[in-house]
This record gives C-alpha cells, structure tokens and sequence, in this order.
DNA sequence: ATTTTAATGCAACTGGGTTGCAAATATAAA
DNA sequence: TTTATATTTGCAACCCAGTTGCATTAAAAT
C-alpha cells in the first residue's frame, strides 16, 4: 500500500539508494543498515517504496533480488522494463538504458519481460 | 562430472523430460519422483544432466529452477540461449525458439543474457 | 493530550536448495 | 562369478533469503 508516514527507518533506507547509483541487494541493504534498521522492515520498506514506484525490483543469476531507483515509474505503473546487467567479477548489478525488442510471439500475449545480461563491467575491463 | 553410471533413478528422471515437452521445475519434478528418488538425488541427478548437455536450467519470475531438454548442447557447450516463456494464467514455462539480439553495449563485454518473457500462452487464450 | 493507525522489532517460521556421511549398487578387475 | 573399486543414493541435518504473527512503539489526526 505505499509509505504513509516519515521514519527514521524510511529515511535511512532511501539514504542507501541516493548515495549508490548501483542497484543494491535487498541481503546487501540489509548488512548496511544492520543495527539501525531490522530485516523484517527492510523487506517491507522495499515493498512499500516500489508500491509507491519509487524503486523497482528484480532477480539475479542466482534468483537474489535487487533493487534499484526507477527514473519513470509512478504509483500506477512501473515504466522500468528495461534490461539489467551483471558483472561476473564485481558482482555489480545496474540497470542499461536501452530497448531490447522482443518479437511478437505467434498465438501468445506478451506482458512483459525480464533481461538479465551478464559480462564484464567497465571498471573491471580497465584493471585487466 | 556428468553421468557414469545407468541407474534406475537417472532412467526415471529422464523418462519425465520424454513424456513432457514443457520445462519442468525441479519442485514439480521432486513431486511426481516423490517415493520413488530422493529430492538430494533429484538435485544431484538434474546437476549431472547439465554437465552433460542433456539439460538446461533457468529461473523463473520467483528464482525458481526450471529444467528443460536441451536441443542442440554438449558437454563443452550450452548452445540453448534462447528465451524462456512463463505463462501467468496456467504456470507453465518452455522454450521459445526464437532470437533476441542484444545490442553491443559501450564498454562492457556480453557473456551471456537470460530472457524471460511472461505471458498467457496459447492454451489460455483460447480458454477465454 | 488523547486517540487512532501505521510502522517497527523480535522470534519463529517457510521452502527451495545444499552438504556430510554411511549404506547400497553399478561396473571393472581378478 | 567373486572380489575390489568407485559412483550413486538416502537420510538427516543444515543453509539462507525471504515471510508471518504479534506485541510494542511512534507518527499523525482529533
């Protein structure tokens, strides 16, 4: 249903997503925030901050979800289909900022569809 | 390592991918081999397969493991990227034989990329 | 200041998947 | 066809990301 109140909690967590322009690891979020904000209310900030569009969410190669700010998402529809990408060395997660069209599928309807590319990042490209 | 050994467990395992041409989860696989092979050996088995190029895995929506029969892999190789659809009405998931190309993306290297196309899948549709 | 309602912490739980180890079984060797 | 060797299996216990129930705390509304 959506934040309705200011906490300190709330406030905390959002800090996370403003200082990292990554997407970030509910498990990831969680070390970080340790002692300063349970488990239980992380999971379920995240619930409410992508409720309210404010953060879109999405699973790794191992099935762990991620979470990252939405650039266009609203309360009633969530504009992030975009592609993710993952760096087999770092371990880095963002989203990519492109169209992959997928092509109509005869005797079916598409929804929607969930990209994850995997490879190596910039940053670690340049330490070879 | 792959399979060494033609045990009555691995013939059982296998005779569920020939009488389905769906991907099979590995929950519903342990299900119906329920009495029959053990859950670890089921995991253990599907593992095997893999090495061997009979199977390919992929998680769906929910990070769960689904199996299918590869088409055109070896030991050396997993030649099956190809997309995976989920169906939201029924559940069920399979291959879909078509190309997505991935656009180059500036500075990083493309290993491989997971697409998952979620959708009502023909049999649904026509249950309207 | 008091009431109402949302948010939090805690502990216990869920469930898909994994690990260690002893017992069973397939295959190779004698 | 027996014996030795190596793989496979079952079981129980575990792991761990994520969830649930419930009593307590803290916003915001009155």
């Amino acid at each position: 249903m959506g934040i309705k109140r200011k906490t300190e909690a709330a406030t905390l967590l959002l800090e996370e997503f403003k200082k990292d322009s990554n997407a970030i690891s509910a498990i990831e979020l969680i070390k970080r925030l340790d002692q300063k904000i349970n488990k239980t209310t992380v999971y379920r900030l995240l619930d409410k901050l992508e409720d309210d569009g404010v953060v879109h969410y999405f699973l790794d190669t191992k099935g762990i979800k991620w979470y990252a700010t939405c650039s266009d998402c609203s309360k009633t529809q969530h504009q992030d289909v975009h592609p993710h990408f993952q760096c087999t060395e770092c371990g880095t997660v963002d989203c990519l900022e492109i169209k992959v069209p997928i092509p109509n599928i005869p005797n079916r309807t598409i929804a929607s569809s969930q990209i994850l590319v995997v490879g190596t990042c910039e940053l670690c490209l340049n330490l070879r």
